[in-house]
DNA sequence: CAAATTAGGAAATGAACATTCCCTAATTAC
DNA sequence: GTAATTAGGGAATGTTCATTTCCTAATTTG
């Protein structure tokens, strides 16, 4: 059920707004809101600025679209991959690894939206609440995770999956911050290992 | 031995340094480097721009400077807490108490400024190696206080001090990170309990 | 086809920005 | 006491900034 083809009055958009999102994502990941300019977002683009303010109303209103994209891609595909692995324990163990990848190398100095986000959390209005939300939602899922593999026997802890849950969180945020700064290690499957001790 | 009173020549610095520097960590702590202007700087240091730029050459100068005593002041305080606990566990402990303090509540919303700092890497010229040479060093820190922990026996984990230190590292960034976005658990406790996990 | 509506973009606007200039003040060296 | 040197700060400088304005283009509605 994709919807319908459109039905909106007056000249239609002209611009790929996903992949307009995609650059202000890369920007935004890189310098965090402040260091990224209109100038900046007009040049990576190719939209002029009238036409980025006739989009997304203000500088905020760009910085929130791409949180809205970056956040909606990522959920999916953490999603994706918890329900690609058997059981809980497998589970984390899949999003660690996919945190590593994204920490290692080119691609972790490239930065996280959510970090850089946070980081610049008292230059964000209505937006500060969506990034807020999201380390809350992480936090739930990684906690359901931890109860599903205590429930199934993967997790062996007794700790509550919420204790456990604030752990992970930190971890998967500062594997991301360590990447920034070019320091996550090469042997992203040892890391993952020596993680997993959490569960024990 | 303090250094001699002075004898240098011209007019002397009449305002306090370390007070200058510790409100300019402040800020650049809240928001990062692009966040902050030379105008709020002399609005909360109460030096005029022509003073401020004497003194620390440019934005980034200042940046360094509050960074540099930044960085001494927190090694200062590991140093501190690493020396008076017995034994490589305990360390650990002490210093991931230290972090769970200033994770959390208001402390924890006023930021980190390596986290900042780091988050801004592209932003900074000369300054961006500090940041980078601070992860090292207090990765190496980590790791020599883990291969202690196995030398005296209160830790069991037989994962090279390295690879256990960069669980560590991450662990330490991470919570800041969370603690900036107002999400740090309030049973500290509880968290570094679970974290001696990793050195199971 | 005309009216209404929305998008695109070039240029203008005024504020904020980092930085420099220049004059005055306080200190040391001789 | 005079020269040399460094600090402090007010005001200027030129740039970059986010945002708006206004005109043109493309589309739907009737």
């Amino acid at each position: 059920m994709p919807p319908e083809p459109r039905a909106v009055r007056g000249r239609p958009r002209a611009f790929n707004e996903a992949e307009v999102l995609d650059q202000a994502i890369a920007l935004f990941s890189a310098g965090g809101f402040a260091a990224v300019s209109i100038a900046d977002l007009v040049a990576v683009t190719g939209l002029s600025a009238g036409s980025l303010y006739k989009a997304y109303r203000d500088k905020e209103g760009i910085f929130a679209g791409a949180l809205d994209r970056y956040i909606a891609e990522r959920d999916r595909r953490l999603g994706d991959i918890a329900a690609g692995a058997p059981g809980g324990r497998a589970r984390i163990t899949a999003l660690l690894r996919l945190y590593a990848g994204l920490s290692q190398g080119e691609a972790g100095q490239r930065g996280c939206l959510v970090v850089s986000g946070i980081t610049g959390l008292d230059q964000l209005g209505a937006t500060a609440a969506v990034l807020r939300a999201t380390l809350a939602r992480r936090h739930a899922m990684l906690a359901a995770l931890v109860a599903e593999g205590q429930r199934d026997g993967s997790i062996a802890t007794t700790e509550p999956p919420e204790g456990v849950a604030d752990l992970l969180l930190a971890l998967l945020q500062g594997m991301r911050v360590v990447g920034k700064g070019g320091r996550f290690p090469e042997d992203g499957e040892g890391f993952v290992r020596r993680a997993l001790r959490l569960l024990d």
